[in-house]
DNA sequence: GTAATTGCAAAGGATTTGCAACAGT
DNA sequence: ACTGTTGCAAATCCTTTGCAATTAC
């Protein structure tokens, strides 16, 4: 898991302390590929029988994100989840279903190269991208949802 | 203020009361241009002589946003902000300046048509989307400022 | 009149912080 | 030894909820 390795280089660079807590921490997080809660890292360290607090994994998930190894999510449940960069673009796209709430991946080079020259013809230098395209999967068009537009048609059309 | 009727008309197609609470918050709404932050709203009806309840401006931009007519946005500041829709289009694109803290809202109709595309590549059916690019602004770039990936340069690209 | 809303205060959930005991260098 | 971390509990912040008084229809 060189992405742990990693990390322990970011701590001493620093001179901070690689702790027991930080290395379960980051094995937790290198070693999952979704996209994942405090409860989820909290739950997992448990399985393995670590025994961490909610305040160390909150700190340690700081720091990871200030190492820029880890990204932060908000999908608006009302908690945040985190995901490694492990072998990753620093682009992220995902569609969001409005109806049952699955979150899938994708990449498109496409997007990156619009992306940039977007962020570029307005003297912006980008760093890193979040796109959430919201709306309904497959299985839930299948099984005859409605996007949620409780208003009046779709009213974004109409003015 | 057109979009304060379309509220109106919102409400009352599904019998809701039309109070004089949810006219002042809509007006206030669709009144500002920027990314309202339920306080910036509160303060504004404070401005106007209003004194209405924080948990009634919950609740109507709850309504607001089930209508179509707002949006919510969630830039990690720990509380939403919200937008209104007024004559703009199902995509918004930020640029965010990670130093300064900066929200530039731009349009590209390359954009919304490759993520269109890319959507339904995954059988997805699109309608909203979300951007944002994080970054330097043009103004922080000048002033020397740097990119905040306090990790070992840019980790990312060292996979 | 009836049904829904308001506003306050209390509750709720996620995250943070203070501090004494403890672990890493 | 010294500095920084841990873990608990309390505190904090945003948001939601319960309920009696009030308002829209």
């Amino acid at each position: 898991m060189s992405f742990v390795h990693l990390f322990r280089r970011y701590l001493r660079e620093r001179g901070l302390p690689v702790t027991q807590q930080r290395e379960s921490i980051a094995e937790i997080v290198f070693g999952s590929t979704g996209h994942l809660s405090v409860d989820d890292i909290e739950s997992r360290l448990r399985e393995r029988g670590d025994r961490i607090g909610k305040a160390t994994i909150y700190r340690t998930l700081e720091m990871l994100v200030k190492s820029g190894l880890v990204e932060e999510h908000d999908f608006g449940e009302g908690f945040k989840r985190y995901e490694h960069l492990f072998g990753q673009k620093p682009v992220r796209e995902h569609l969001v279903c409005t109806e049952c709430g699955k979150v899938t991946e994708i990449h498109s080079s496409e997007l990156v190269r619009v992306q940039e020259d977007e962020a570029r013809r307005h003297g912006f230098q980008p760093a890193r991208y979040r796109l959430q395209i919201y709306g309904l999967c497959a299985v839930c068009q299948a099984s005859g949802a409605e996007l949620k537009w409780e208003g009046l048609s779709c009213p974004i059309e109409t003015i």
